[in-house]
DNA sequence: TGCCTACCTGGCACTGAGTGCCAACCAGGC
DNA sequence: GCCTGGTTGGCACTCAGTGCCAGGTAGGCA
């Protein structure tokens, strides 16, 4: 981890500001219709200074995205070594919890992230890095030969299972919270094994 | 179909050219070194005329795709009714052909699409296209009602079956075309169901 | 105390994608 | 010959994102 020094610790509460009243403005007016020069005017930085702190607009939504992958892939590497791969996969994807906001608010952000084309497209783009570094424990309880050209189990499995998380999850937007992730996600691996 | 007027035969000679010039840039320069300016001038039409029959410099590559997913749906309402609807997509997806280039320009092709992050993310976005396109079969065959919030199995099928696809693309990609994408793409969709 | 270094900041200029608007053009129908 | 629908190029604009530079500020060190 980086050490807290007085610099890091300045840094982090000004990207959790830009962060914030980023978002603020996202729920506010649409992820669209706001414009990076308005985040940094509301922020109080400089459109320049903006882009020190996050590379894209889209990155603002979809910040700790990349955590979430590490997360899971500890959660995998914890799991039995004589466990089914698919079975591991998605008892792992359950170790994921979204706790930057409330409820409500988890549900309009997760709205506007399927809904908008950018970010829905950063989103997938993120889940294929999770995929990249999941991918070599399944292959090594696969006792997969990752040379081998033909050999795209892992790659399948690992994807896939990505994929019913993301397909609970756009479940889970549209039904207004009426079912849990967990749920729709069980439901939609579940599908896949009858 | 749209009737083949003499104003249709022309802009659709104007618009292979503009792809055909296009591709050409992309395959010598790659894609994201090529501007759009440079593809205009390439093809002698001026760059507002170029945004007049691609809406993105990523469309070029991507254009075929959406018919492409036609083709699967007409594919999978023929499959016989009783079928396993995980079977039937299988099949249908093999009804899925590239004709556009010769094999070696193919694999260059894939190979950038690939590699390219907003060529990717483009053609993910196509593929939920598909997903919706073929999602009210499947849900037919599954005899799944879509006001249920909570039976995302249809989803689920459809979103993986693409998946694979997908994994299958990247793989045959990299192989240098060692093996053949319909293999791979069996051998994806065999490691969900072992 | 004063200097040096490391890091941050704002501002400016630039590229490149994509859009709105307008004046000019051209083929076919009446 | 005129009208109409579709096309074309050019201009100006917005917005995202990058490179560069000059200036500031905190902390370490002599």
């Amino acid at each position: 981890m980086t050490e807290q020094t007085l610099w890091n610790r300045t840094r982090q509460a000004v990207y959790d500001e830009i962060a914030r009243t980023a978002m603020g403005l996202f729920l506010a007016h649409g992820f669209e219709a706001t414009t990076i020069d308005e985040i940094a005017k509301a922020a109080g930085i400089s459109r320049r200074s903006f882009f020190r702190y996050f590379g894209t607009k889209e990155d603002i939504v979809l910040g700790d995205l990349a955590a979430k992958g590490e997360l899971a892939r500890v959660a995998l590497e914890a799991r039995p070594d004589g466990e089914d791969p698919w079975t591991a996969l998605r008892q792992a994807f359950h170790a994921i919890k979204d706790v930057a906001y409330d409820g409500e608010t988890m549900l309009k952000v997760t709205r506007m992230m399927y809904e908008t084309p950018s970010l829905r497209a950063r989103h997938i783009e993120k889940h294929l890095q999770w995929q990249a570094s999941l991918l070599p424990e399944v292959r090594r309880r696969l006792r997969a030969d990752a040379t081998d050209p033909l050999d795209v189990r892992a790659e399948a499995l690992v994807a896939c299972a990505i994929t019913c998380l993301d397909v609970a999850g756009e479940a889970w937007a549209r039904s207004n919270g009426a079912v849990t992730l967990p749920e729709l996600f069980d439901s939609a691996a579940a599908a896949l094994r009858p």
